[in-house]
Order: C-alpha cells, then structure tokens, then sequence
DNA sequence: ACATTAAGTGATT
DNA sequence: AATCACTTAATGT
C-alpha cells in the first residue's frame, strides 16, 4: 500500500497518464515503493522474482551474465518504464535470466505478481502498456546486437559513453575502466587505451574514477 | 610512510 | 582485441 501524498503523487505523475481511474487506485493500494542508492542489485540470476519494478525516479541498468560472473550490458530502464524480461519471468513462474542493477539514486514502484495475470485480462490499458514495454525492449536489444556484432569496440565505447550521459545528464561519467570494459564484455587494458586516444582527439577528458566528455 | 587500487605501457598471441 | 607482466600515479589509513 502506498500510503504518503508524496509517493502517490509521484507515481501519478509518472506512470498514471497510462492508466484508467480504476486501475490506478488499484495500483496504489497494492503497490510499494522502494527507493534504491546507486549500484544496488535489483535481481540476480537464479533468484525469484515476487515483484515487478516500474522505475518511477532514476534509471536501471539490465545485464547478462555468465557463471564466471563476466557481464554484457543489455539495455538500460528509464523513468515510466519496466523490465521485460522480469515480466516474461513471473508470466512462465521462472526465475530471472537477468541481473538488474540501479545506475542513479532510484526509485521504484513494486507490484506483487500476482496482479498481473489478472490485469492482463481485466484493464486493456494494462495490456498495452505491457506490450508496448515489451516492444521498446526488443527494439533496444536489437540496437545492443547491432553493436555488438557491426560496430568497432571504439565506436561502441564511444555510444556507451554518450548514452550514459543522455542517461544521467551529465557529461561527467563516474565509473572506472573496469567497470566500462565490465559493461562492455571487454577487458581494462583495451579501454584503457581507447579512452586514452580519444582524450588524444580531445573527445574526454580523463580523470581518476571519472571520465569528463567534451560533447554529446 | 605504507598499502591499496586505478590507470598506463610494451611485448606477445 | 586480449592477455601478461610490470610501472606509475592517486588515494586512503
């Protein structure tokens, strides 16, 4: 139950212009709001899943990883939308294929599973919102198998780093070069080197644990 | 001052 | 483009 104005308000704003009155409310009296520090784990592979996240505030970061525990950056979850993979999950009553983190100080509205099924059947705009969150999803996965397969690490490092900063807002990019090649399925030295010459190009400026871009 | 962690570099595959 | 082995630089205690 969501019980302050503050919270209530917060998810009309964001996600109540896609439903009707009646679900809404319904929303309101059965949903949670968590609010997450950036880098928590949302869900990790193998875990149940009980909930289902909207990001109301902040931004998530979905990845893929192996039992070595080595990542691939999918896709990332903006404000008003949710994971469809999680969705996919709690439909088959599986476990999560995938590992979601927080980026930014977050967010979330948690719905039980159980309503989903159910509101499926009974709100159209329920439906379609599900639908349309599955299609944004593929069409963003498809955007990541492009790169993957077409484009040079340093064209996607360069994406990378612009999406984070659409992303966050910010032209100041917190992470190490770990962490990006983590992202990117690379290794710290390949980044490394790439950052280095495009700070030669005058594209960033590089920092320790930050990384300063010159432009969008 | 010392240890730890991030970033830089040359050589090799 | 990845990996190794090592250096250098920055930061925390």
């Amino acid at each position: 139950m969501i019980d302050t104005v503050a919270h209530k308000e917060l998810v009309k704003e964001r996600i109540g212009f896609l439903f009707d009155q009646k679900l809404l409310d319904e929303i309101l009296s059965v949903g949670r709001i968590k609010q997450l520090p950036p880098d928590s784990i949302i869900m990790d592979p193998g875990e149940d899943i009980h909930f289902i996240p909207f990001v109301l505030e902040g931004s998530i970061k979905v990845s893929r990883e192996n039992r070595d525990g080595e990542e691939l950056l999918l896709y990332y979850i903006e404000s008003g939308d949710t994971c469809a993979m999680t969705l996919q999950c709690c439909v088959r009553q599986s476990r999560s294929e995938i590992k979601a983190t927080t980026l930014d100080d977050t967010t979330l509205l948690m719905i039980p599973i159980q309503y989903m099924e159910q509101w499926m059947n009974e709100h159209q705009s329920w439906r379609q919102y599900i639908l349309e969150s599955y299609h944004n999803r593929m069409i963003e996965l498809i955007e990541t198998i492009d790169a993957i397969a077409f484009m040079r690490l340093d064209e996607r490092l360069d994406k990378y780093l612009k999406d984070q900063a659409k992303l966050l807002g910010t032209l100041e990019i917190h992470h190490t070069h770990q962490q990006i090649a983590d992202d990117l399925h690379s290794s710290r030295v390949v980044i490394s080197r790439l950052l280095k010459q495009m700070e030669l190009k005058g594209m960033i400026e590089i920092k320790r644990n930050k990384i300063i871009l010159s432009s969008i």
